[in-house]
This record gives C-alpha cells, sequence and structure tokens, in this order.
DNA sequence: CTCAATTAAATAGCGCACTATATAATTGTC
DNA sequence: GACAATTATATAGTGCGCTATTTAATTGAG
C-alpha cells in the first residue's frame, strides 16, 4: 500500500469509484482463472444472464437488461457471445417482431449444470472465506449504496455542495514565493512584467510590509493559499491597492472579492485616507468588482499616479455610496 | 429491485465482481457529470494520477503504476490523453534514458486547483452523504478486501474447495420426466433409442417400481437431480441394472460411482441374488466403472439376456471380490 | 568485451460497463 | 389509412481496468 494508501486514503471518497473498479476488476480476473481451471467456456458476466434465463424462462433482451439492471447494449453484447457459444438461442415468438425471445439451449444448461458444480461453489466459498474475515457485511453495504443511488444520484446530491470556505492569512516570508507567483500569473497573461511589478515582487518585504503597508492572502479550506492583495502605503493615510489576483484555477468561488472586502476593511484599519488603485482597461472583470464593491474612476488619480505603470489607463478610488 | 434482486442477492458472493463493476461505472458516471459541470477538460481516472504527481513530484511511469496500484500500461494510456490535454509533461532527466520522467504542467496544477475546489469537495461531500447512511465503514472493507486479495488471491482460496455433496433420491412420478430427460441424453449421444428403452422410459412406475424393482437418483446440493439408474427385476431375486446415466454437464463429481454403490446396496437389500447389466463397448468409461466396482463379463448373461437391446454387445454380472 | 538476461515503457488487444444514435416494427391520431 | 410518436433491438464509440508481448536501454556474466 505505501504511498498509495496516502492518496487513495486520504481521499478515500473521492476515489471511492476508481477503487471498486480495481477491485471488481481483480475480483473478476480472478474467477475468470477458476472458470478456466473447470474447462467451462464462458465469462463471469455470462452467468447473471444465464442464471436468469433458467430461473425465469425465456425472456426478450429488454427483460433481461431490467432483470439483470443493466444497459440494453450490454445485454445485447452478452447475448451475441452466448448465441456465437450456442448457449441461448432467440426465436420471435412474440406477436410483435420487435420483440426477441432468448432461451437456453441445451448446450446452455449443460454449461450451467457444470458451473453449478464445480465454478459457482468454488467461487462462492473463495468469496465468502474473503469477506469472513470482515466486519459486517459488505454486500448488504452493496445493496444499500446501490439502492441509494438508484433513489439520487451522485450527481444530484453534488448540485447543493458549497464551494470551500475562505479564509486570510497575512504575510510571512515563506509567502513571498506564493505572492510573486500569482501575481506573475495574472500580469503575464494579458501584459509583460515592469519594472515597477519587480521591485514589489522581489522585496515585498521592503517595499510593502516595512513601509507600514499589509500583503493578504486567501486561502480556501483544504486546497490553500488562492489569491492575494497588497497595500502599499504610497505616503502618509494613502494607500495603493496593488498586486491584486487570483490564481487563473481559483476564479469562480469569490475569491476576488472576498480578499478586496478584507484590503478594504485592512486600509481603514491602518489608517487610509486615500485608498487608491492603477488598472487597465482589459482587466475588465477586476474592474467591475472594483465598482461592484466603491471603488470609482478618477482622473484625478490617474493623473497624479498613473505614470507609475506602462500598462496604467484606469485609476479608481475608494468612495463607497453613504448609505 | 425486484426481479433483479433475487438473482444477484441469492447468489450474492458470486456476483459480487459484476455488482462491484456496474456500481463502480456508475459512480464514475456521475462524476464524469459533476466534472463536466465544472468545466473541467478531465475524465475521473486522471484525479488519481495528478494527485500523485502533486503530492509527490515528477514520478516515472512505473512509480506512478506502484502508487496508484494499477498496471503500467494503465498508467501509459492515462498519461497519453493528459500529454494531450497538456496537463503533464515528460522528460528524460534519468541517467538511464529507459526512465521516462513526468510533472505535472502549470496548467495540470491549474486544473487540479479548479477540480480542488469546484468537484473534489462536491464529489467527497455526495460520496460521504451516501455511504453516511449505511452502517460501519464501506471504505474501511474495501480497504481490507484489497488487502485480503493482495495477499492471497480468489482463485488459490478456490483450489482447495470441494465439488458439492451428493445425496441419494427416490422415485416419484414427479420425477418421471426427469428419469427420461437423464436418459435419454446420453443414449442419444452413443446411441439411438430402442423400443425397450421407451417402454421403460414411458413407464418407469409400471415397468420398475411396481414389478418390485426400484430407481435412484443422485442429486448434488443446491444443485439437483444429476444421474439415476434403475433397478429393474427381471425374475425372482434377479434385477438388471439399467438406464444408469449422469447428465453430461455432472461429469466428473464421481456421481456415477456414488450412484452405483447406491443401486449395489439396493439391489442386496432387495434380495437379488443375480445382478447384471447389459451394455456396449462404446461405454467404455462406463465399463471401467462397472469393473472397478465388481461386476465381471459375463458370456453367459450376453447369451440369455442379450437380445433385449440392439446394442448389448457386453454384459456383466456383479460379483465382488472376497476379501 | 560481447551477448544474454533484465528492466522500463509502449503497443496490441480483451472484457464489460456506459451513452448516444440508428433501424425497424408497432401504435395512435387526425 | 397515412404518418408521426413510441418502442425493441442493434450499432458505434468511449472509458478504464486487465494480460501478453514488443522494443529499447542497461546490466552482468563468461
Amino acid at each position: 500500500m505505501s504511498t498509495a494508501g496516502d492518496i487513495m486514503s486520504e481521499r478515500g471518497t473521492l476515489f471511492l469509484g476508481s477503487r471498486l473498479k480495481r477491485l471488481a476488476d481483480r475480483l473478476q480476473g480472478d474467477v475468470v482463472r477458476i472458470v478456466e481451471r473447470a474447462g467451462v467456456p464462458v465469462q463471469p458476466s455470462h452467468y447473471a444472464p444465464l442464471a436468469t434465463l433458467e430461473r425465469f424462462g425465456p425472456l426478450t433482451v429488454t427483460e433481461l437488461a431490467q432483470a439483470l439492471q443493466i444497459s440494453q447494449p450490454a445485454v445485447t453484447r452478452t447475448l451475441a457471445r452466448l448465441l456465437e457459444l450456442k448457449l441461448v438461442e432467440t426465436l420471435r415468438l412474440h406477436r410483435d417482431q420487435r420483440h426477441k425471445t432468448v432461451s437456453l439451449t441445451a448446450e446452455g444448461r449443460e454449461v450451467l449444470l457444470r458451473s453449478k458444480l464445480l465454478v459457482w461453489p468454488q467461487v462462492e466459498a473463495a468469496v465468502a472465506e474473503v469477506l469472513h474475515t470482515l466486519p459486517g457485511s459488505l454486500l448488504e453495504h452493496i445493496d444499500a449504496l446501490e439502492s441509494q443511488l438508484a433513489n439520487r444520484p451522485l450527481n444530484e446530491r453534488a448540485r447543493c455542495v458549497p464551494a470551500p470556505p475562505l479564509s486570510l492569512c497575512e504575510y510571512t516570508d515563506d509567502l513571498a514565493d506564493v505572492f510573486r507567483a500569482i501575481s506573475v500569473e495574472w500580469i503575464e497573461t494579458l501584459y509583460r512584467i515592469e519594472p515597477a511589478d519587480l521591485e514589489v515582487l522581489d522585496h515585498p518585504r521592503e517595499r510593502i510590509i516595512e513601509p507600514g503597508g499589509a500583503i493578504l492572502f486567501v486561502q480556501a479550506q483544504g486546497v490553500g493559499i488562492i489569491g492575494t492583495c497588497a497595500l502599499r502605503k504610497s505616503a502618509e493615510r494613502e494607500f495603493e491597492l496593488t498586486k491584486m489576483g487570483v490564481l487563473r484555477g481559483a476564479r469562480g468561488v469569490k475569491a476576488g472579492e472576498f480578499l478586496l472586502r478584507a484590503a478594504i476593511t485592512r486600509a481603514h484599519a491602518l489608517g487610509a485616507e486615500l485608498l487608491y488603485l492603477l488598472s487597465n482597461r482589459k482587466s475588465a472583470a477586476a474592474i467591475r468588482l472594483y465598482e461592484k464593491l466603491g471603488f470609482v474612476h478618477d482622473a484625478d488619480i490617474l493623473r497624479r499616479f498613473g505614470a507609475h505603470y506602462q500598462r496604467c489607463d484606469v485609476a479608481m478610488r475608494y468612495q463607497p455610496q453613504a448609505s
């Protein structure tokens, strides 16, 4: 198990499907070997239809699919094999000529008999032996799980699960790389990195923290840091909101909004009288967010600070509506 | 569950593999829908390798297979897809040029991040919801089952399971058809049905039971009747062993021997002084069995009774070795 | 130092589940 | 009574597990 155990057991519920598949394949593989040893020319998957036909007599394809709880094409394919092996035969004895009635041949009964004597007891005993050592009944669990899923499939249950909760996180020097990486990602997507960017990204402590600003991070529970922004103290009681970005993969969970609210609060706590930002029209989504949370476009700011970045063609100032 | 429940639950252990497979496919299908809704371009099976690479860093193909506990070709195939999607990249950075080192790309990390935010929590919550209602922990059972199978696979466990036990069963009129069917099967395989056969097969009570003979059946536990034979009283203290046959599908579980021993005992109990049988050289396996249990070839018997069947060219008399 | 054995990855091909869609027979409606 | 809707089966194609085999690189033994 070793390393596998780690991933698989940690995220056991996530990988349940894969594990069941792997387990099922392993079981079926072993059953194939048992069947071969008995010299019976069938596949494990053939037993379910054969046994069903023996029990309930001739059935149509659709009836078989319903009885076996598998799809009709799966039944059709298995039947094609069974026909080749001459273990079943099909007749059109229904008045409705679309129905195809399948029944066991003498050979089919023979194979079934042989399997009941030489295969089934072996398989059942072996499986029972394995299950026996487990606490409780795996079979009952599977029964229960199947009927639960029949009631309400997984993807419906998933519909109403919220995104993981977000939380705030303060700058430490350990996070310098993260700060840089997040910023580089969005800058390089739309723009090119400028000297003014590098200055801050390479020296966050010296350029932001020490002058009395702040760098905030947003993290999603169980995931890690997904976004950041900085408040750069550009003068007494004057802060630039800068380097705000959310990892591209983390868009859509409102991390930007969360971060911006936190930044505004923090700026206030730091005694900001002017909170402004510099941006570019290409960052339309970001600008909409700024507007939503109370930033207004301001030509004066653009004139005063716009030269700081080459890409700057938008400047905004925080001025919440009196409400 | 209706009809399906019957077959599947009755033989739950036999169909465990099929059921797990069906269940796994259903789960994975639902997960696919959740993934699609989140707009992430991957298959559920991609998550295990992606997560493993994220956790353990660049790995070779074989290392991945070991970590995921799946076959190397399965890993190779999945990696081919991930390469197409540009979620991983491969390098030959090992000194040994056979190794191929796989690592996540930025895009791969992005997809993983997005999935952690929008897919995994949903899947995990939905699966947990389903599992929650079950008594005990399905996951633990699967863990246990996997390690049990790793220790000792099913087909090894199956090796030492005996065939189902045989038991004897007396004639009733309900079994007339079974008696006929078993006999017809072997007669038609090697010979053709003669009037003398039909006489007995169509009137077992009148021709065998009422004159003071017996019809015996052998049944296998949980399977049903698999063989029969008759003791026909041909004169006072004189019995013909006849219509002895085992269904073709049931050869190999020593049902014939079981039956013959029982017939000899019964003949004795009925006061037989002469127990004989008529057969044909083509039935070599049967004749070997007769010889083994104490029948000897007897020309006199052949002369006296041989004309009874056209196919008769062998006649034997029970004469156990004094031991 | 060569050549066979071993090892890593790729390829071929199967089993068996699935979905989506095509085809053919039947039913129901205007 | 024709024609659209429905229904039973077949076909096409995917996903993902498997085993067996091939190919290529490396190691090790005579």
